[in-house]
DNA sequence: CTTGAAGCTCTAGTGACTAGAGGTTGTAGA
DNA sequence: TCTACAACCTCTAGTCACTAGAGCTTCAAG
């Protein structure tokens, strides 16, 4: 049996998360001692282990509850557990398209001005204050 | 001089998000008419422009207020303009790194399962449940 | 002069935590 | 067995950048 704390240390998930995911429902409400204290057990590490990988892969709160509702379902088909890590993929490539466009401006931006000269005609500024000198779409 | 629909029309920045960067010092409090409605010139509507493109670009609000106080103070130096925009640079970098990360993850577990068979033993949410399956640091 | 779209302020909610106050329990050492 | 104190408890409020809604007032077209 395991305390608050060290599941923390095990997980690398800070205590008050914990408390915190109790809360929103993403954890079963832990046993407690005598004195009002959380155990844990093996199950619990686990559970919290797959939330920590699951967050760590940025899926959310919500898709997370869906996917520890279908663990304990096994009798229903795996489709949905497909569908939620594919729209988390797309998710992630949508971010990676807006992102890589904002690096290729920033890069754009950082590099047009040597950081001499005053901020009158600096180039950071007058590049963030007419985006028609953008090259990409954001 | 514009209300503050037409603002948000040529800018694109919602009604009530121009209300919020007025509240939070963003932009500088609008003239008013008689029955209190907001009227912008356009300097203001310029000034929405730039925090508008500098919040597209992922600056923070805290970084265009600092951004900003530079265009009023076009003594200072513009290097500080430079590092404002190469943190954000690094920022961006880092999400990209990370997101390339997760996406090969999120192929590897997508990919491993069809579809078909019961959530039992989907891959999905075994590699979920275990870390050391992954293929890179996240 | 009427109507209704657009404006106003204020409060509260979002997601995923994090911080702090103020009190209680568990446990190691004397 | 006692004592210290780290770790635990609950509860409220704060973070960021908005967004939603209630309930009211003003502007401008017909």
């Amino acid at each position: 049996m395991f305390s608050i704390g060290q599941l923390s240390k095990q997980t690398g998930v800070k205590v008050p998360t914990i408390r915190y995911y109790e809360q929103v429902g993403l954890l079963v409400s832990a046993g407690r001692t005598e004195g009002n204290q959380r155990r844990y057990d093996k199950e619990g590490l686990e559970r919290l282990g797959f939330i920590r990988h699951a967050r760590d892969l940025g899926f959310s709160i919500e898709a997370i509850s869906a996917l520890i509702d279908l663990q304990q379902h096994p009798d229903r088909s795996c489709q949905e557990a497909t569908e939620i890590a594919q729209d988390q993929l797309a998710d992630v490539r949508e971010k990676l398209r807006r992102l890589t466009a904002l690096e290729t401006e920033l890069v754009r931006i950082s590099e047009g001005c040597d950081g001499d000269g005053s901020s009158n005609d600096c180039y950071v500024l007058t590049s963030l204050a007419d985006h028609r000198h953008c090259r990409t779409e954001h």
